[in-house]
DNA sequence: CGATTTTGACCAGCGC
DNA sequence: GCGCTGGTCAAAATCG
């Protein structure tokens, strides 16, 4: 049994060589990088799909063949790389333009939602409440405003209101081809909806779990940017265990291990209780003191199903792709945490159900909780018994592409009761999110914003806070193309699913929590707006936002990219605009033809482009 | 030869 | 206290 095991995950001679279609070892890539500097590499990335790439992978062979007519070579090289150059600079210019119309959507939601939570507290003070709750309400609601606008709450607000009052105009136009997402904050799950319970979501990228917990600890309810920045600072290995989440992630990938972009060791396996595939246990090696661990396990029911857990923040700055995915594991995290942290609610009205749930056609995810193990962090009510010892928050992000389109409520039911607990062996407080492609076998990318967008256009009169990623009026519809490119088929998407899809990111908190902390990484990772991110060393990526793991011009590897920008794989590539901020949650499920160039090492091959 | 993987041992937390 | 389990360590093995 156990020798099959060992067999299965670590032949090298099938899955390592995945990786190595895509970048391989370092060696390799570092030969590679020695003719192309690393700014370079973040070119290619930003055009992941469309051309740089290309570029890229095209020169190298003939570096190796032709050398003997490496004169015009040269100039061939140094004029495509002139031109990337220029491409970079004007997206560049192109996301820091898009950059500011997000804070001004951003600032508008939160004007928003500050009034309503005014009016709410009104509301309630007006009915049974006593002033000091108001208060107190009130008070959080700063405190909302603190942990939401991190960059507002560096920005100074008179300025911030200024331009958003300035383009305000601008922005109502474009709101109508944009995706509008309520964070109206209010909790479902929750019977009392008080402000508070908006408030957890830190939205530092990095921080917002150690953050958020000790939000739970009751160290302090009020988040000033100079604490964050200090507990910023101080998170790396010191980090304690019992206040972190860890994120899972569910792909469907032949590989040993998720290309996530970062560069992992292995320093452990072991067979964990109920399935049979070993657990292997990664640690970040990119810096020598990350935290950052990983566990990948394959799932007892489906084999080819990799389940990937996360745990930690890098204290170091990240390669592109792998700060896609860190962005997004943080957010999930926040969201997860922020969905805790709400139960933890001192007053305990908070009725939660097991399982709360939303559904988003294919976009699914859930939380569920079971608590009684650690009061403090967990929801009170709970089902899934078998707890895991030491088991922390878990929020997974399922990427797997197992549901039909036409159900997805049975799919989240799937996902949020029939997992086995063995599947959930660390069900103990778990958060599931499930992106599944809406698309049966298909690996495509999910782009939230388009996906959304349509969703908007069809349902555009419920939301009161709107968050407008402002799409492109010919990007908008990218998804959709995408769909009907692909699988022209099942091109369109059910109405009540898009209904379904609406009504839940209106309406769940937990969704608008790790939208807003995945804005906020990606704002405040790249603008540093009025923030002093200089300070922080724990700031991972210039701007993360079209981080693009290279997994769609590799399709044999196994790799999620999570900010992703769609269209640089689609014939609209000039026109990419920006604005796309699209949560691109894409898997590609069925990577059957593997590649096998050499073996490799079990280190995400991606990382080897930015070293 | 350095980096990485393997693997048995060890440790800590939890439940009984 | 004991056993179980998850997680980590570290020496040896392996790889490139």
């Amino acid at each position: 049994m156990e020798n099959k095991n060992k067999a299965d995950q670590s032949s090298p001679d099938d899955e390592d060589n995945i990786f190595l279609k895509f970048g391989k070892g370092r060696k390799e890539d570092g030969k590679s990088k020695l003719s192309f500097p690393q700014k370079k590499d973040f070119m290619n990335i930003d055009n992941i799909e469309g051309g740089a790439v290309g570029v890229k992978r095209e020169r190298s062979p003939p570096e190796l063949n032709s050398m003997s007519s490496s004169s015009t070579h040269k100039e061939q090289e140094l004029a495509s790389a002139k031109n990337e150059m220029r491409e970079v600079m004007e997206e560049n210019q192109r996301l820091r333009m898009h950059l500011d119309r997000i804070m001004k959507d951003y600032l508008n939601l939160q004007n928003q939602y500050h009034d309503i939570i005014q009016r709410e507290a009104e509301q309630k003070s007006s009915s049974t409440v006593n002033t000091t709750q108001h208060e107190s309400d009130q008070e959080t609601d700063q405190s909302v405003s603190l942990s939401l606008g991190r960059t507002t709450s560096d920005m100074k607000k008179d300025e911030l209101s200024k331009i958003f009052k300035k383009d305000k105009a601008h922005d109502e136009e474009e709101v109508n081809k944009s995706l509008a997402l309520g964070l109206d904050c209010k909790f479902e799950v929750s019977a009392k909806t008080s402000p508070t319970e908006c408030s957890p979501v830190n939205l530092s990228p990095d921080n917002s779990l150690e953050e958020a917990n000790k939000e739970e600890n009751g160290e302090t309810s009020t988040l000033s940017p100079n604490k964050i920045l200090k507990t910023m600072r101080n998170n790396g290995d010191e980090q304690n265990p019992t206040k972190r989440a860890r994120v899972s992630v569910r792909v469907r990938c032949d590989a040993r291990t998720m290309n996530d972009g970062c560069q992992w060791r292995k320093y452990g396996q072991k067979i964990a209780k109920g399935n049979p595939c070993p657990r292997a246990y990664y640690r970040c090696t990119v810096a020598p003191n990350c935290p950052v661990r990983k566990q990948v396990q394959r799932c007892a029911e489906d084999m080819s199903i990799l389940i990937t857990t996360y745990e930690g923040t890098h204290n170091h700055p990240l390669p592109l792709s792998a700060t896609a995915m860190a962005s997004t594991t943080s957010a999930a995290a926040s969201m997860l945490l922020a969905g805790l942290s709400s139960s933890s609610d001192p007053s305990p009205q908070v009725t939660t159900t097991n399982t709360t749930s939303a559904n988003l056609n294919g976009l699914n995810f859930y939380l569920s909780d079971t608590s009684k193990n650690k009061p403090p962090f967990y929801f009170p009510n709970s089902s899934i018994s078998p707890s895991a010892p030491n088991s922390l928050p878990t929020i997974t992000l399922d990427l797997t592409s197992t549901s039909s389109s036409s159900s997805t409520l049975s799919h989240l039911n799937r996902m949020s009761n029939n997992f086995p607990p063995r599947y959930n062996y660390n069900n103990n407080s778990s958060t599931n999110l499930n992106f599944s492609s809406v698309l049966e076998s298909n690996s495509l990318p999910i782009s939230w914003t388009n996906y959304a967008n349509q969703a908007y256009n069809k349902n555009n009169n419920q939301n009161f806070g709107s968050l407008a990623f402002s799409s492109r009026p010919n990007q908008e519809n990218i998804f959709q193309s995408y769909l009907q490119k692909n699988n022209p088929t099942q091109s369109s998407l059910p109405p009540d699913t898009i209904a379904a899809a609406t009504k839940a990111i209106t309406s769940d908190p937990n969704f608008h929590s790790a939208l807003a902390a995945a804005l906020t990484s990606i704002m405040g990772n790249n603008g540093n707006i009025g923030n002093k991110s200089g300070e922080n060393p724990n700031v991972t990526e210039p701007f993360p936002v079209l981080s693009s793991l290279p997994s769609s011009s590799n399709p044999n590897k196994c790799s999620s990219s999570f900010l992703n920008k769609p269209t640089s794989s689609s014939s609209a590539n000039n026109n990419t605009q920006p604005g796309n901020n699209s949560l691109v949650f894409f898997t590609q499920p069925n990577s059957s033809p593997f590649s096998t160039l050499s073996k490799g090492k079990s280190t995400s091959p991606s990382d080897s482009k930015f070293d």
